[in-house]
DNA sequence: GTGTACATATCGCAT
DNA sequence: ATGCGATGTGTACAC
């Protein structure tokens, strides 16, 4: 990984045009071959940048363009692979450095959606009483359904998991919904949106539509997970 | 700016768990006081990361825990304004510098869908002989139809407009529709999708629902604009 | 490879 | 603040 920080004026090409003026930033270089330019605020996301793969090439510096131009000390011009262009002229250098960091070990994450919909297939009892769990992922033509269940009187309920529950989740219950609706099994399957937290204007759209919304406790299910372990 | 490469151990609690195993990483401490860890891939993504507004705590140094257990330097807290906390173990330190970058002049953009709204808005001829423009952001009770035009016709068009359409471009001009159609004026409005590219699965689904789709030339638009400049 | 959905999405704008 | 849509979204996974 390599760190400068100098003037640099940048001008990006591709799926739009940008530019930056030139002033005081950062530079990136990762071994990975990407680069990204980051201002003094923002913490997630670069002024610009090239994902890999790209190629990296150095321009010797070019004349000054008049005596009052600002001196470049190079050129970096970097190539996506859809002919995207990142230009970087640098100016000043004020550092540059560069570090062996190695191959990282990685993320553990816990907490997402697959963790979610897991908890909920092994306990669909806390989505209704008497609920039992069919199936995981089951298949309609446009893509599977996170749970399909089974409610106290036998009817078939199709359950949307999601961690925050938004209009696009309700939208894409209603796709599934319609097509399931298509195969006389499931004729008069019902909707239930689960999710950790439903956006108003979400459940709005889902009682519109006759789906239910079911906050679900992600804490309590993981307790429930953990009073399993300790029985078995 | 503050650079610093270190072995280091990272644990993120917040809308989830992410944990870090001690390794050489880069970690980046902006002025607007946020912090991100940066592995040498994932182009410009950091592995963990606090966006500001965040409060910086440096704890001092705990004791080993074992005579194998490797030395701290120092554990660095960082809590957001939701309760977030990044947790970051200090080990050996490789590189620690500051920078003065001052503020940054900011980004210019062209391209985006604004500019090619802004373009088949004054060229709505390009959409259909004899189209004219309504007005741009017709309000619904649910957001703003990018553009309403009148056909040749006579007749109302409501037109989304999208750099590329995808199925969620078609949901949302459905909604869209849906809720023109309850006044009586708009009662036989026509939904046409207008973008650069148009995914296939996106193309079927408005044919379904009898909404046109239009691919524009944003190129040829940049010319008719640039046309008009020279005749003014 | 395409299509689909998820993300600690982030970001910007309007209400 | 919240809602909503766009993003040079990036990323993983299934078909």
């Amino acid at each position: 990984m390599r760190l400068v920080i100098a003037r640099c004026q940048v001008d990006y090409a591709g799926r739009l045009t940008a530019h930056l003026p030139m002033a005081t930033r950062l530079i990136l270089l990762k071994a990975d071959g990407s680069v990204s330019v980051h201002a003094d605020d923002r913490a997630y996301k670069p002024l610009n940048w090239m994902s890999p793969p790209c190629i990296f090439v150095e321009h010797s510096a070019p004349e000054p363009l008049g005596p009052e131009a600002p001196t470049l000390t190079a050129l970096w011009e970097v190539r996506g692979r859809d002919g995207d262009t990142l230009q970087i002229s640098i100016g000043e250098v004020f550092h540059d450095s560069s570090h062996d960091l190695g191959l990282d070990p990685g993320l553990q994450k816990d907490g997402v959606e697959a963790h979610l919909q897991a908890l909920l297939a092994e306990h669909p009892e806390t989505l209704g009483r008497g609920w039992s769990l069919v199936r995981r992922e089951h298949p309609t033509p446009i893509g599977p359904v996170d749970l399909l269940c089974r409610d106290a009187e036998g009817g078939y309920v199709a359950v949307e998991v999601k961690r925050r529950a938004e209009i696009d989740g309700v939208e894409q219950l209603t796709r599934y919904l319609e097509l399931m609706r298509r195969e006389a099994r499931l004729e008069s399957v019902h909707g239930v949106l689960a999710a950790q937290q439903i956006k108003p204007q979400a459940r709005v759209l889902a009682i519109d539509r006759g789906i239910t919304c079911i906050t679900v406790d992600y804490d309590l299910l993981r307790g429930l997970d953990n009073i399993e372990d300790r029985l078995f």
